[in-house]
DNA sequence: CAGCCGTGGGC
DNA sequence: TGCCCAAGGCT
């Protein structure tokens, strides 16, 4: 059975195992490092966890060493223009984060400080449940309990909870507190995620390198993999729509700044029509339009996209019903989804593609 | 509260 | 290839 002395030594085995194989990654101290007197960032910690929200550390690594570069500490953030850190945020995708970030920045700068409790992170626009713990525990050394998509595999595997995801989601909270330490909390929170990404897989868990193998329900069940168990998702549907690549004589493109909610809210793209079965095929401006050949296929998290994608030079003194021509405009401040529209635009069109600069 | 919200990599 | 998945939050 278990009680509070097998989950201290789950806790303790985890520990020494974090101790010898924990991963280096850029906003973590290490224990050697906090032995040496280093605290963390509380900074540095915020921005991980949100980038890292349904991202790959493997994604956030470059963006945050630019981040961290560009605006060391959370008074730099928030001093920095919105479309600055949109531009740097592009390509990592949920743009709502980014918003979110910049509003959060502005608000602890205020404040002076960031807040050392669960309830004051949670506060805060972009932190929730998940981070609100993430950054109690590992910055403020609190003992909150540390919920992600790897503790709750972890957890449902060592107490081979059957319920299937997401309705199990309460239970296995709750069984992640009883192994949530007094003593590291962060490190044990950082702990468990590292053994999620590296050991306790979705796929082919590498149950013989595991510090907890011995304290696996699952893994003495040998269902180890077919946990946690999840309820069938929906399929995906098919949209179709044309976007409109224009650019005028000086090689400025024309783009317009999307609505500030939903898909890629507030990110920079090309016009276009709307996104369905059956899309009005309207351009942003009458032209001489070319129909490039192929299509830009992108997948978004609840459907698939298919663009076609138009081509037109524009004279410099044309006035466009929607978007804006935009001089000098980089192109990766782009969403991926409209960085591959560009890309296909200048791929597919040859000798049609603009800026040349020709005389 | 279930649907919405990106992207890239692994298999 | 197509599907699954990832250190979730918001409404």
């Amino acid at each position: 059975m278990r009680d509070g002395t097998a989950t201290r030594h789950e806790a303790a085995a985890l520990l020494r195992w974090y101790d010898r194989a924990a991963r280096v990654l850029p906003w973590r101290v290490g224990p050697a490092d906090r032995a040496a007197g280093e605290r963390p960032d509380p900074y540095r910690v915020w921005l991980s966890e949100i980038m890292l929200q349904q991202t790959t550390v493997a994604s956030v690594k470059a963006y945050f060493d630019r981040f961290t570069t560009r605006w060391p500490d959370v008074g730099a953030l928030a001093a920095a223009e919105d479309a600055e850190v949109m531009a740097e945020w592009a390509g990592l995708g949920y743009y709502a984060r980014a918003r979110n970030l910049i509003a959060c920045a502005r608000q602890v700068a205020q404040a002076g400080a960031f807040p050392d409790t669960l309830d004051g992170l949670r506060a805060l626009p972009g932190i929730g449940a998940y981070t609100a713990a993430a950054v109690a525990a590992i910055a403020f050394d609190r003992p909150e309990t540390v919920v992600d998509g790897n503790v709750e595999r972890v957890v449902s595997r060592l107490f081979a909870v059957q319920d299937p995801l997401p309705k199990s989601k309460p239970t296995l909270a709750r069984l992640a507190a009883t192994l949530t330490p007094q003593q590291r909390p962060g490190d044990f929170a950082q702990a468990m995620m590292d053994l999620g990404a590296t050991v306790c897989t979705p796929r082919n868990p590498r149950c013989a390198d595991c510090p907890l193998e011995g304290f696996c329900a699952a893994r003495a069940q040998g269902i180890a993999a077919e946990l946690p168990r999840k309820t069938p998702k929906a399929p995906k549907p098919t949209r179709r729509g044309i976007a409109y690549v224009a650019f005028r004589a000086d090689g400025a493109p024309l783009l317009e700044t999307r609505p500030p909610k939903g898909l890629l809210g507030g990110m920079p793209g090309w016009p276009g029509t709307d996104w369905s079965d059956d899309p009005d095929p309207a351009p942003p401006i009458p032209a001489d339009w070319t129909i490039l050949p192929g299509v830009v296929k992108h997948t978004f998290t609840h459907f698939h996209l298919e663009l076609t994608v138009a081509l037109a030079h524009l004279p410099q003194d044309a006035a466009p019903e929607r978007g804006d021509f935009r001089p000098g405009f980089d192109p990766t401040a782009l969403p991926t989804l409209m960085r591959k529209v560009h890309d296909h635009a200048d791929a597919a069109s040859g000798d049609l593609f603009a800026p040349r600069k020709r005389d």
